[in-house]
DNA sequence: AGGTTAATTCAAAGCGCTTTGGAAAGGCAA
DNA sequence: TTGCCTTTCCAAAGCGCTTTGAATTAACCT
C-alpha cells in the first residue's frame, strides 16, 4: 500500500492525503479523519526511503560503536546507551542506525554516514583524548552529541557527561577520611578521556590531603573482568600493597573480588573498594545496602538525554551547542571500611 | 556531491557513470577508471535513500532487541552478537538498523519495518517457546533469520542455534561422572526457548543416569548477577543441598560465586558449578586453565553466522530455509570437582 | 447579484538514484 | 561503399514521497 493507492482509494489527490497525514492545517477535519482511518486500516504507513528522499532528511541516528581490534572488545556500557537512547528516537519517529568501527575505518564511516546521506545526525561514544572525531565532524557539517567530553579542545561542541573528575574526587576523600592512605586506582584505559579525569580527581584528592601518590598504584587497562584481576593481583603484591582500590567499573570490580579472595582477602575489611557504577541492568547494585560503595550514574539515563540533546541541536542548529554535566552520586555499600591497622 | 554533478563533471551522462560504478560489463574499462578516480576524489558516495528507492530495496537489516519492561533488562549478549553481524553487513554494503522492543509494541515494530520498507531482513532476537514473530514475518513477507529456534512450530524458517540441549546433557553427564547427585540448575527465564531446551538437556541425562530430577532444585530468572545470587542462596539454603551447579551464564555465575563466598563454599571444591560461556568479550575464560568448566560458544560468531545466512535467504529466497546447529564445546576448569563425601 | 476572502483540493515538479529502450560510433565482411 | 554486429554511451521514465503554485469551491459582505 502506497500513497498513490491509498489516494485512489479515497478520492482524493496524493497531495491531500499526504497532508492530512503530516497534521496540515490547509485539510478540514473530516477529510482528515477519514484519510487517518483508512491509513490506519489499511496500514498504510510512508515508505521512510521516498519520505526521507524528498525531505532531505534521513531520519535516522548514528551511533558508531567501537570496536578495540587489539582486544576485540566491545564496551558493554554500550547496549544500555542504545536501550535508553532508543526510546527518545522512537518517540521522536526517528530510526537508530548502527555501525561498528576500529580504529581504521573510523573516519571513513563517519565521511560514509554523511555523504550516503544515512543519518541526521550521529552520536560520538568514547571520547579519547585529543580525540579528532570532533573536527571531522564540525567540519562534515554533521550535528552530533558526545558522551563524554574531550579535554583540551577549543571547539565548542554538544556533549552530555558525568563529572568523572569529582566523582573520583569525592570517592577518594571518602577512603582517605576512612584512614586509607595507600589506595590504589584500576582505571579504565587513559587514552579515553573519562578514565583522565578520574585520574585527575582521584590525584587531586590526594594532593589536597597532602598523601604522596605513589605512581605504581595507579594501573589503567580494558574494563574486563581479566584485568581487573590481574591489576589487583599486582598490585596486592607489591611491598607495601594499597588498602583501598578504586576501580572504574563493576566489571573490572568483578576481577578484583576474585583477587582478593584468592588472597583470602576479605571485600571491605582487608581491602577497601570503590567502584563506579554505571547500573547495567545486569549488575544490579542497589539492595538496601549495596554490595559495593560506588560513584553511580545510570548510563541508560545519559542515552536518553543525549539522544534528546540531539533532537534539540538539529531542530536548532544556529543555537549553539548544549552541554549537560551531571553529577554522580556517592552511595555507601559493605566494599568499603576504616583503614586496618 | 552527487549523481548528476559527477556526471557533469566528467562530461558523461548520470547513466554511464552509475552504470561505471556498479560494476555493469556495457562501460569501457578506460572510462570505468576514469569514473571510478573523479569519483574517489571528489568523495562521491550515492545517496542511500535515493538508491533505496530506485533499487526497492534498503541496503538495510534490522535487529529488533526484546526489553523487559518488569526488568528494564537489556540482554548483554546482544551487544557481542551484533558486533559479529555487523561485520557481515559493512562487508556486504549493508547498514544495520536497531530497535528496542518490548512485548507490547514488538509486532508493531515488525510490521513498521515492513511497512516503511526500513529494512530488507531482519534478525529475530531471544524467541520464546510459541513465539508467534516467526508466522507474522512469513504473512508480511519480511525474510528473517532466528537466533535461536522455537520448539513445536510447524513452520520451516532459517535459524542458527547452538545445541542447547547437548550442551548441558553433556554439562550434566560431567557433574554425574564425577558423582554428583544433587545438581541444581539455574537457568535462564524458561519461557526462552534456549532456557527451555538446556533444561531438557538436563533432564535428560540425570534421567538416563537413573538420577531422580529434584524439582525443587531447577529454577529460572533473569540472566543477572542478583538473580544468580538469589537463587544459589536459596538452594543453598535448602534441607539437601545441591553440590554442583548447572548455571546458564557467565554473569549469572558471578552472582553464584557470591553466594558461595557468603558463605565459605569454596567453588570446585565444595560446590562443582558449570556455566554457559558465550564468550562475551570482557569476560574472558580462557586462560590455560579457565576459571570455569563450561559448555562455550562464541555468541559474536553466531552474529557473523546468522548475517551470513541472512544474506543467503535474501539474496535467494526460493532456496529453502538454512540451519545451522553448533555444537558447544565443553571446557574443564577450576570450578569443578569431584563430589565431596 | 457581484465581489472578495477563506477554506479545500489538486496537478505537477522534484528529491537522487537505477534501469529501460534506443541511438551513435566503431569494426569488419562482402 | 553498404550492411550488420558490437561496443559504448545516453535521454527519459520511474521509485514513493513532499511541496509549490494554482484552481476550485464555499462563505460571507455589500
Amino acid at each position: 500500500m502506497n500513497l498513490k493507492e491509498l489516494s485512489e482509494h479515497l478520492g482524493l489527490s496524493q497531495t491531500t492525503v499526504s497532508r492530512a497525514l503530516n497534521g496540515f492545517p490547509e485539510v478540514s477535519e473530516s477529510t482528515r479523519r477519514r484519510v487517518a482511518d483508512a491509513a490506519l486500516s489499511l496500514n498504510y504507513r510512508p515508505n521512510a526511503r521516498a519520505k526521507a528522499l524528498a525531505t532531505g532528511k534521513a531520519w535516522s541516528i548514528g551511533h558508531v560503536i567501537p570496536l578495540d581490534l587489539k582486544s576485540e572488545l566491545v564496551n558493554p556500557i554500550f547496549g544500555e546507551f542504545v536501550a535508553g537512547a532508543s526510546e527518545i528516537y522512537a518517540a521522536n519517529g526517528y530510526e537508530l542506525l548502527l555501525s561498528v568501527a576500529n580504529d581504521e575505518n573510523e573516519v571513513d564511516i563517519y565521511r560514509d554516514l554523511k555523504a550516503k546521506g544515512s543519518v541526521d545526525g550521529v552520536i560520538v561514544q568514547a571520547p579519547r583524548r585529543g580525540d579528532t572525531r570532533i573536527a571531522l565532524l564540525h567540519d562534515i557539517g554533521m550535528p552530533f552529541v558526545v558522551h563524554g567530553r574531550v579535554t583540551d579542545l577549543d571547539l565548542e561542541y554538544s556533549w552530555i557527561d558525568i563529572n568523572n573528575r569529582s566523582a573520583f574526587m569525592r570517592a577518594t576523600k571518602f577512603l582517605l577520611d576512612l584512614g586509607h592512605r595507600r589506595i590504589g586506582l584500576i582505571n579504565g584505559q587513559e587514552t579515553l578521556d573519562f578514565a583522565h579525569k578520574r585520574r585527575m580527581g582521584f590525584t587531586q584528592a590526594m594532593n589536597d590531603a597532602g598523601v604522596e601518590v605513589n605512581e605504581t598504584l595507579m594501573t589503567a587497562g580494558d574494563l574486563t573482568e581479566r584485568y581487573g584481576f590481574f591489576a589487583a593481583s599486582q598490585l596486592l603484591e607489591c611491598d607495601a600493597p594499597p588498602t583501598a582500590l578504586l576501580v572504574s567499573s563493576y566489571i573490572t570490580a568483578i576481577g578484583v573480588r576474585r583477587a582478593l579472595k584468592d588472597r583470602g582477602l576479605i571485600l571491605g575489611r582487608d581491602v577497601s573498594v570503590i567502584i563506579h557504577d554505571d547500573e547495567l541492568s545486569f549488575f544490579y547494585n542497589s539492595e538496601d545496602i549495596p554490595l559495593f560503595t560506588s560513584t553511580r550514574s545510570s548510563v541508560r539515563n545519559a542515552g536518553r538525554r543525549a539522544a534528546e540533546i540531539l533532537m534539540q541541536v538539529m531542530d536548532n542548529p544556529s543555537s549553539g551547542p548544549i552541554t549537560e554535566l551531571m553529577e554522580a552520586d556517592l552511595s555507601v555499600g559493605t566494599s568499603t571500611g576504616p583503614c586496618p591497622a
